[in-house]
RNA sequence: GGGCGUAUAGCUCAGCGGUAGAGCUCUGGUCUUACAAACCAGCGGUCGCAGGUUCGAUCCCUGCUGCGCCCACCA
């Protein structure tokens, strides 16, 4: 490319318009004036004419409307809109969908809190229902089904408004016309529809087994729900008996469950029990006959080195009840109490009669009553000695999970089949990972999956299962032969409608039918948004334009829920991964680098940040977050951005307010450090390319402001006298076509960043929205366009005289009246070319003397001040 | 116990096989006509520890230690 051409750092111009700079530009109400000029505009709009290749898919996560946000949820949407807003400038239409979280367990929570209610199934529908006007959250009404999801769609109608507010003050890019709920008829429909598919292919089945149970909320809940948490108890060391009477001691936490005893396990190899395997026992207090039996996962440096295994206690129980063949001897019941009956295989005297102290209490009465028994009968060796243990906790839960047996459908996820975890883990290796090593988390999950997914849940405010099952003669559920409904009956209530061939007023009679009365549980469906969101069933059009999609964004704490059950469910569907991108946030921690959590007090509420800093300023502490690392919030850091975004508004008022809407035309650019600008310019938007094409914005966004502050300090400095001349020459031409081409490129490099004031600029000079404008692309440019090095070099010099006049404490404007700038040939030429910009913005009045001296690096100078004036 | 990450200036973080960088903080200075919520200049680090590879290691390898996260751990 010859000198003349136009690089390609800008695009052509429209028709010269006014110019129109404010005179004191300030970043208040910017977010106001332009989220709403974006929404009129439809700014954002998805382009759907565009075929695949040139679409931008990203599947974005729904937030969980009835939660609470703080700093750190914004920052990582935010960094999914860097990358959307970037893609939209390369060309892409962007398909960039929000989508809300609304159904299931936090909003009937958030209802039951609010309105303080709770529902009770049972209830006959009131259709004049009023929620109370004073809530009580102690007291809570109960009240009928159809009411308590009235009051949870009306709710979340609101929380998802206050929540649109916020992403579109944040500026947030999405195409808000493509907006999606996890509860709406949409979601429905695929979530059913999705189910019935895997049903006919065997990837959901209905099992009766014994599942992680919640006992406050009544549901079962899935293993990604679980987290293990310390939890306090005792040892307690108890005796069994053998048929001698010689006792066996056990240690046990939990002695509430030596009623649901079935066996006394060690390891096969433990020489201390080998006498024992093949032989029982009797229970203390109920006297009940147990095999002592081996298997290799007791451990024999646990406890006595010997174990008792209940049905259940723990996942242990679980895998000896199965391998072992030992009978299920269920004690504790969905509420978390022991069965109030006794138990068959306690119904001998005494048994009966000590199982009566325990009837119908929680757990935790229970061990108390128990440990009494104990002590009577002679059983407790010394006293329990406290422990501390781990238990799993439902992550929303404040009681222990127990192990109930219950029926529940289950969707296949490799934890129970190796081909299919292998499986799975390809298709994580098909996706991208930014970055790099949250793959692992990825493998290890999978790897680590110890049963399939448990998808249904014993609650109201989520979708239900379209599955009804026959009743026979004596009125029992047939569920070994469901009733289906066809995909084109989707979506539908089994609790309201009836199945095909059945009438309602068969509804659980004999002979008749029964709706299955469990919904799925969130992930379930959020399982399937790439399918909602993008048109799938309803709109294969859109679906096809869409998917696979090219990102999806969440931080790393929901790689094991939502990432992982999204890839099940394409796999199935699909065979193959739903992205091709995953990019992964860190979390924004405290400064004690605590994870940020409302409970604990230290969370940052959003709105109050984005009030005092602005949006852009918010958008920058985002950014320099790289994907995956937690960073401390620092208050501080949001100063900076907001300071970048103020100099923004003031360098480009004085470019544009100097020079006027000069044409951003690098023909014009012709004197040598006009054109070393250009050249570091060009240098930049590759790197900042480069970096965003690798989705790191972070490096992208430092070397963008790199150059703008060198920009600034320098270069405008170092060229304002010309520019500003009065008298119009070639040089000063060059100034100003350097100066608008530099400014015109560096706004559309911070736009994706600071979209805000970049827009609020560009409007002083340009016509339409700098969101619309191409991103600067350094590809196609030539690379003869100046000498970059030459800038260091006049910027050395400059700071050389700065020093000077620094270090002598004297005003910037004091005159110099004799420099010397010494250094390498090289640079001395570049200093030079730049004599009279240099001269002007050091006043140097006097001579300036350029000696080489090849032994240095970079230019060094002495500067005589001139006496100041009297 | 398994896995992953991380350790660089007081703080937050870049960096890189050729004897260290930015921002913030701090110190001193300057009203300079875009910006005093600004600008200019400066102070500040044996790059966690110990080995190894190399002509040369902050960077690569091994081990150790600290910190963080994920998973497992309920007898």
């Amino acid at each position: 490319m010859t000198d003349t051409q136009q690089p390609p750092l800008s695009t052509p111009t429209s028709l010269p318009r006014p110019v129109v700079v404010p005179d004191k530009p300030a970043l208040e109400g910017l977010e106001e004036k332009w989220s709403a000029v974006w929404k009129a505009d439809d700014t954002y709009r998805f382009d759907r004419s565009q075929p695949r290749e040139r679409v931008y898919a990203i599947d974005t996560p729904p937030p969980t409307v009835s939660g609470s946000l703080h700093v750190g949820h914004i920052y990582s949407y935010t960094h999914t809109d860097l990358v959307a807003r970037y893609q939209r400038m390369r060309g892409k239409a962007v398909f960039y969908p929000m989508g809300w979280d609304d159904n299931g367990l936090p909003t009937e929570r958030r209802v039951q809190n609010y309105y303080g209610v709770r529902c009770d199934p049972s209830l006959p529908h009131d259709p004049d229902f009023t929620p109370p006007e004073k809530p009580d959250p102690k007291r809570q009404v109960p009240i009928d089904r159809p009411s308590f999801i009235g009051l949870c769609e009306a709710l979340v109608e609101e929380d998802e408004q206050v929540f649109e507010s916020l992403w579109r003050t944040l500026g947030l890019s999405c195409d808000w016309k493509e907006s999606y709920t996890t509860i709406g008829p949409k979601s429905q429909q695929v979530s059913q529809t999705a189910f019935l598919r895997n049903f006919a292919r065997g990837e959901a089945y209905l099992a009766d087994a014994p599942t992680m149970w919640d006992v406050t909320y009544q549901t079962a809940v899935a293993q990604a729900e679980m987290e293990a948490r310390d939890y306090p108890g005792h040892y307690h060391r108890v005796a069994f008996h053998r048929p001698d009477g010689t006792p066996v001691h056990i240690e046990t936490t939990r002695p509430e469950l030596i009623p649901a005893c079935v066996a006394l396990i060690a390891h096969p190899d433990d020489e201390r029990y080998q006498h024992l395997f093949g032989s029982t026992v009797t229970s203390p207090v109920f006297g009940v006959e147990l095999p002592v039996v081996a298997h290799p996962a007791a451990e024999a440096d646990k406890g006595a080195g010997i174990a008792m295994c209940c049905t259940f206690g723990d996942l242990t129980d679980v895998l000896w009840w199965r391998e072992l063949q030992l009978p299920m001897r269920v004690l504790i019941g969905r509420d978390g109490r022991l069965h109030r009956e006794t138990p068959e295989w306690l119904a001998s005297e005494p048994a009966a009669a000590a199982y009566a102290d325990l009837a119908g209490k929680t757990t935790f009465s229970a061990r108390e009553a128990m440990v009494g028994l104990l002590r009577e009968s002679g059983d407790l060796d010394g006293e329990p000695t406290p422990t501390q243990r781990k238990a799993n906790f439902y992550e929303n839960g404040d009681k222990p999970l127990e192990i109930v047996a219950t029926r529940q459908w289950y969707i296949r996820n490799g934890g129970r089949d190796a081909e299919l975890r292998r499986e799975l883990v390809e298709r994580g290796d098909e996706i991208t990972w930014i970055p790099a090593h949250m793959r692992h988390r990825y493998d290890n999950w999978v790897g680590g999956l110890n049963g399939d997914w448990l998808i249904s849940r014993q609650r109201f405010f989520g979708i239900p299962f379209p599955v009804w099952y026959p009743l026979d003669g004596d009125g029992e559920p047939d569920y070994d032969h469901p009733l289906l409904p066809t995909e084109a009956e989707l979506p539908l209530d089994p609790s309201t409608d009836a199945p095909r061939g059945y009438d309602e007023d068969q509804r659980g009679k004999p002979g008749g039918f029964i709706g299955d009365p469990d919904v799925m549980d969130t992930w379930a469906t959020s399982s399937l948004t790439p399918q909602i969101a993008g048109g799938w069933l309803t709109d294969d059009d859109l679906w096809q334009r869409v998917y696979p999609y090219d990102l999806c964004t969440h931080a790393h704490d929901i790689i094991r829920t939502w990432l992982f059950s999204r890839v099940v469910r394409s796999h199935f569907e699909e065979h193959r991964a739903p992205w091709t991108h995953a990019m992964i946030s860190g979390f924004i921690v405290d400064p004690d680098r605590k994870k940020m959590s409302k409970s604990k007090g230290n969370a940052v509420v959003p709105t109050e940040i984005l009030d005092r800093y602005g949006a852009d300023a918010c958008r920058w502490r985002a950014a320099i977050g790289r994907p995956g690392l937690d960073s401390p919030f620092d208050e501080a850091q949001m100063k900076v951005g907001r300071r970048l975004a103020m100099k923004v508004l003031n360098a480009s008022k004085f470019v544009l307010g100097g020079v006027g809407a000069h044409d951003p035309d690098p023909a014009l650019v012709t004197e040598p450090i006009d054109r070393a600008l250009l050249a570091r310019l060009l240098d930049t938007a590759r790197q900042a390319t480069d970096a965003f094409e690798a989705y790191d914005y972070t490096t992208a966004l430092e070397v963008s402001e790199r150059f703008f502050w060198h920009f600034c300090d320098d270069y405008l400095e170092l060229v304002k006298e010309r520019a500003y001349a009065d008298e119009p020459s070639p040089a000063r031409e060059s100034a100003r076509g350097a100066l608008a081409v530099a400014l015109h490129t560096v706004l559309r490099l911070f736009a994706p960043f600071l979209p805000y004031v970049t827009e609020e600029v560009w409007s002083w000079w340009q016509e339409g929205s700098i969101h619309h404008e191409r991103w600067p692309e350094p590809e196609v440019a030539g690379d003869t366009v100046g000498d970059a090095a030459m800038l260091d070099a006049v910027a050395a010099a400059l700071a050389g005289i700065r020093g000077a006049k620094s270090t002598a404490k004297v005003s910037m404007r004091a005159e110099v009246s004799r420099a010397e700038v010494r250094g390498p040939s090289a640079a001395l030429e570049a200093v030079r070319a730049a004599t009279d910009d240099l001269r002007k913005v050091g006043k140097i009045t006097g001579e300036l003397v350029l000696t080489v001296d090849d032994s240095l690096t970079e230019p060094e100078v002495t500067a005589e001040l001139a006496p100041a004036p009297a």
